[in-house]
Parts: C-alpha cells; sequence; structure tokens
DNA sequence: CTGTATCCGGATCGATACTG
DNA sequence: CAGTATCGATCCGGATACAG
C-alpha cells in the first residue's frame, strides 16, 4: 500500500489523488474529455498502461466511473461522479497558484504544438461559432513550421493534421511559444497583434469574432478566452 | 526528470507539488512546525533521506527556506516562504473534499497515538490556558492500553511519554479510535462525553475550561476544536 | 540532539510492442 | 478504439551509519 497512514483529512485525499498523472487525468475529465484515447492525446507522455491502472484505481476510489454505450459505436466512456466533480476547486486551486508561483515561460519540451491545438479544439464554445462552418489554418514558426488545421462547426469541431480541403477562412500565422502564451492568457490577444507578431488574416467579419470562439472552462466566470 | 511537460498551469504546479509527502510537509509547516525533527515527528513513515530530499526540492522550487539560528542551539529552522504560505487555501480544499469523500471512520494502521498527541500538542491555544501549569494525563484504550502526558502551559506545551511527575490535574479516559474521531470533529465533544464513554476527570474549573484548549489552525475561523 | 549521507530490495514509472 | 504485456530505469521505504 502507498498510503500515508494518517487519520487527516488532507493526507486521505493524497491517498486517493497523490498518484502521478490522478489530478491531471481529473482535469481533463473536467473538460469534457470521456474515451480513453481523448485522454491519451491530453496527457502526451503517459504510458497507456498506466493511464489504464489509473483509470481503474480511480474507479475504484469512487471518483469516476466507467459508462459503456453499447449502442454507439465509440463504447466506453468516463464520466466523473460528484466526488470526482467536486475535485474543481481543488483543481482551480492547483491553477491558480500555478498561475502565480510556477508559470514562468515556457521551456522548449512544453512546446508541443498538437496539445496547444488539441486544448484549442476542446475549448471552442460552439454556441459563438458563425452559423456555416469555418476552416482555421494554425501556421506555428518555432524550431520549425508546422501547420494545423481547426474545422469548426456547431455540430463538431475537427483538429487535421493536414489540409482538410475545404479552403481557409482565417490564418494565424505565429511563433510557438507566442501563442502559447497567448493561450493562456500571459500576453492579451491585442498586444499579441500589435507586439508579438501573431497575424490573424481572413475576412473582417469572422477575424474579429475569431477571439470569442475560445474559452476557459475552468475559470469561474465564463469570459473569452482571449481578448 | 519526473515532469510533465506541459505548458498549463496545474501541471507546473503539480511538477513542483506532487511528489510524495511534499503536500503533507507544507502542511506541517503551515502548523507551525519548522525543525527536521518536528517533520519527521509529524510524517511517521517518512525515511530521514527522503525528508532531507523533499526539503531540499522545495527549497529550490522556491516555496520554503531555511533559515539557521547561529545563536540558539537549535540551529535549523524551515520556513514556508510567500509563495509556501499561497498553498494554504489549496490545503484546504484538499481537506474539505478529503473530509466530505474520504473520511470513513479510522483504519487500525491510522490509530497511531503517539501521532495524536503530537497533532493535539501542536494545536494547543496557549492563550486560553489558565496561568499555572496544567498536567494532563491520556490513558487511551484500543487494542492496547497506553497512557500520554501533556504539560500544558502558556511559555510550552510539552508531550510526555511517561509521567512528568507534578501530579495530575486532568485525566482523559477514551477508547482511542474514539477520540480520534473526536479530534477530527466528527463527533462533538459533548457526544464524546454522553454517547462514546469518554471521561475528563480532574476539578470542574478545570474540565471545564479544557475543551477550549485546543485549536484548529488550518480552520478559516478560529472556532474552538472540540465543543 | 539535529541533520545528513549511503545502501538495498521492492514498487512504480516510462517506453515500446502487441492484441481484440 | 480500448486496452495488455513486457522490461529497464527511477523512485520510495527502511535500515544503518555518520557529523556538528
Amino acid at each position: 500500500m502507498s498510503k500515508y497512514g494518517q487519520y487527516c483529512p488532507v493526507a486521505r485525499a493524497l491517498d486517493i489523488l497523490g498518484d502521478r498523472w490522478t489530478l491531471l487525468i481529473v482535469l481533463n475529465l473536467l473538460h469534457g474529455l470521456g474515451h480513453f484515447n481523448e485522454l491519451e492525446r491530453g496527457l502526451p507522455r503517459i504510458p497507456k498502461s498506466l493511464l489504464a491502472n489509473r483509470l481503474r484505481q480511480m474507479q475504484q476510489a469512487g471518483i469516476i466511473e466507467k459508462r459503456h454505450n453499447d449502442s454507439g459505436r465509440s463504447s466506453t466512456e468516463y464520466h466523473l461522479t460528484q466526488a470526482g466533480k467536486e475535485l474543481k476547486p481543488l483543481l482551480m486551486a492547483l491553477g491558480t497558484w500555478g498561475e502565480a508561483w510556477a508559470f514562468s515561460d515556457p521551456v522548449p519540451e512544453e512546446l508541443n504544438p498538437i496539445l496547444l491545438m488539441w486544448w484549442m479544439r476542446n475549448q471552442v464554445r460552439v454556441d459563438q461559432l458563425p452559423d456555416s462552418r469555418v476552416v482555421a489554418q494554425y501556421d506555428f514558426h518555432g524550431a520549425e513550421t508546422v501547420s494545423f488545421w481547426l474545422v469548426l462547426a456547431r455540430a463538431d469541431v475537427t483538429l487535421c493534421l493536414t489540409d482538410p480541403g475545404y479552403g481557409i477562412d482565417i490564418l494565424v500565422t505565429a511563433d510557438l511559444a507566442t501563442y502559447f502564451k497567448l493561450w493562456r492568457q500571459r500576453i492579451s490577444y491585442q498586444d499579441a497583434l500589435d507586439l508579438y507578431g501573431v497575424r490573424v488574416d481572413g475576412i473582417p467579419r469572422l477575424t474579429r469574432a475569431f477571439p470569442h470562439w475560445f474559452g476557459w472552462s475552468l475559470a469561474a466566470a465564463p469570459e473569452p478566452a482571449m481578448r
């Protein structure tokens, strides 16, 4: 047993939550990701076997439950129980502290553009999107230049690693580290455009609306992600 | 490196705080324990070497600092930095969640009476004590019967494993598991006396005051620990 | 008494490969 | 899509020894 053996609420909580990856899995579940492979995408360095173990442990601890949708083709889904949902204040406290005391500029190992795109995909506020589908291309230049595409529609948001072929409505061009900092609100949207060389090109109707399409689900108030 | 490699405030916070024992060390520091051996007493299962490692890491992470009191004989003291002090809301969130969702009755391995006595010693509100020294003897019966003594004075509170020899002013008799639950406020002081066989004997002036001598440092409001 | 360093067996983690 | 299996590297727990 890897337990603390103390009759103390904090120690008891850490018995359940203290294992590596556990709280990051909860964070992903709070963001609405539920499938095994979705979780894996959000936790790039986790071994599959460890993810499977953690999910089993978390189920046993009563913070998540597994649901089998036999009817639909995408079968298994993990959901937070009430106990799991009530971890949100804890995750917010962690995030607040991390922002204040552990959030210097990104280091090279953290500049994984696919993870950034995945985060953005998951934070799209579909209710803010225009009626017709929008394709946004992101060109990131950093160590090397890479491109990704987001196909934004109310019914579904898809992240593509190759041009989906519908034509480009919005072209975002940015330094990768800069865009990470923008996404994390370390710099404002206006400063990103004015001072940090981020470009958002397309017809004005779309580029004006663009910064309002992304949200910040763990923030207390549902503010625009970028402003 | 045992880092998550994500540019995310939560992941960054967990890079620093996620190692085993780290948050429990912070908890002890928040309770005012500062010496190496005090921390060791509050973390009964931690290897000395691991405690030394963690303190070094925490120092490097900037959440604690080491102070050498060359003048006094008890040399080194560890203190929380501002970053460390601001972990208090996080620890409180952990405690709140743990109380709500992970705080069933104690299991036998958790019934360490010395740890309980140590917690009580550390939570004495010296300002509530009477002017003259009080000796309280605790007789715990559980798997076996054990006794401890608390010498309570404004200037100093001492935990003894043998009778200090000043005479006994207050005698507390209780089942060990029951007293743990009382200490953690899972049962009220009144119920402990009326329903759970806890006895507090001595002259009325002292036994009436007794439950107000202990505090709950992490609680938001400085309420009496037991009522 | 306080604090640190070292050693070792076992548990956990990380990376890769493989399966239904 | 949703996992298992395997294996070397790392970390943890416990004991012991050592220095101011």
